[in-house]
DNA sequence: ATGTAACATTGCTCGTAGTGCAAATTTATA
DNA sequence: TATAAATTTGCACTACGAGCAATGTTACAT
């Protein structure tokens, strides 16, 4: 169930019931979407999804426990995924190379899925950057955060065989990884996607272990503004220009 | 009109409806956390509040936008005088450094201002955490500290004279102290206010500009309340006697 | 001290979020 | 086709939060 879930119809598997469900599942939150992304967050209702998704707004919360979780699904099997990779994902690798694998990966995952929910994550991600503005949107987004802090946190306490209430690392670690993942999200969506998110986060990490020093590679990429930035999907560091 | 006897009486600063209204703030605040602390925050209404506190329920709002607003205070003063420290606060030193001192004498006053709230800040603190499970809660913290986040982001844009739209830099930095400052702030909570905060804090910054290493001086402040914290997993991370 | 302006408190109403419950409708199974 | 199971929906209810106008309270000038 993790993954999946494409445009492309490959899979009915499923019986009718569940395919109606993830149905109107998607449809609730894409139509959410498109309508906060015009209109705002706080201008557009429940009612709005709901009649623009011909269904009654009972049953809007019968998928969703709140306007704002259609939004940023909280997606628990995600969550729960992610806590087991950081606790046993390359075993044997200091933590801190072992978490950024690990966050790497899973922000490529979550790109992937957004680039398959609607037509141009680009746009998409333009628009959304302008309904960030709301609080409760910016308290909702930083709620999810805390629930995959808390995830990472359990993961890595796991991981190093330590109790996180008496350990602060494991706290630190995760808060601080989540920082990283989410100034790297930020600055995604505010250059509007034209840098693969898992290289900017993978360069974070590497700037993090370093002690966040004032000239690291992270801070490069913002060399070419205008133009066409790296664009390298997948494979290794793309060519920076040149160094200062 | 009962003037809410705030046990100490230090500064009468100010005319009589500014004292008042800074007497029903603070009784307002005061019972909000009260009650939130035993009975846990959804089943705490604002007509309670209100009630306790001797006012309407429509002038709750008249000093909070929102029941959660009256736990974490937002307070826009601090926030700007943040900015403003990060910006210009021990010019020539290095960013994390001047960074780091920000940080730990804003937390000393925080933690001045809660122990001058409430009779007793660490059982102030073992309740509030209980509290701590609520999303909406969580949720409503995670806003206030992403809210001090923009701030410094903005301040270390301008310390180092750059635009945080297009340079990363500032936005990672900012990231990783608020999650420093928060992982701080929860193992401190946690810990019943038994560890100096400010000195949490001054460690974890160390720990971060060295890489968040597996062995820093942040983890062996654990060692003191009743049994021992760290309990050698995998490895041999545990007692720094051996090692220095 | 007294009238007046400024400000704070309050009650009222309204729209919206979110939950519980039971009836109605749709899907699965015998 | 009948029946069981799950889903959708309507209805009632509590609570948050904002706008507005009336009322009460403090400050200030004469």
């Amino acid at each position: 169930m993790t993954l999946a879930s494409t445009t492309s119809e490959g899979e009915p598997r499923g019986s009718l019931r569940e395919r109606k469900k993830l149905a109107t599942r998607r449809s609730l939150r894409r139509i959410a979407l498109d309508l906060v992304a015009e209109r705002g967050f706080t201008h557009v209702t429940v009612e709005d999804i709901a009649e623009a998704a011909d269904v009654s707004p009972r049953t809007f919360f019968n998928y969703f426990p709140s306007k704002e979780a259609a939004l940023f699904g909280a997606d628990p099997e995600r969550i729960a995924e992610l806590r087991l990779r950081v606790a046993h994902d390359a075993p044997g690798e200091p933590v801190l190379d072992a978490l950024r694998m690990v966050m790497v990966s899973d922000a490529q995952s979550v790109a992937d899925e957004l680039s398959g929910l609607g037509g141009d994550a680009a746009d998409w991600l333009r628009r959304m950057k302008e309904a960030r503005s709301d609080p409760h949107l910016r308290a909702a987004h930083a709620a999810q955060m805390a629930m995959v802090e808390r995830a990472v946190t359990e993961g890595l306490a796991e991981r190093l065989g330590t109790d996180p209430e008496r350990d602060p690392y494991p706290g630190l670690l995760a808060a601080t990884a989540s920082g990283v993942f989410r100034a790297s999200m930020t600055f995604w969506a505010s250059s509007g996607g034209t840098v693969p998110l898992s290289q900017l986060i993978d360069l974070a990490f590497r700037a993090l272990a370093d002690g966040l020093p004032e000239r690291c590679a992270f801070r490069d990429i913002t060399a070419s503004p205008g133009g066409r930035a790296l664009q390298t999907p997948q494979g290794d560091v793309a060519d920076r220009k040149d160094n200062h």
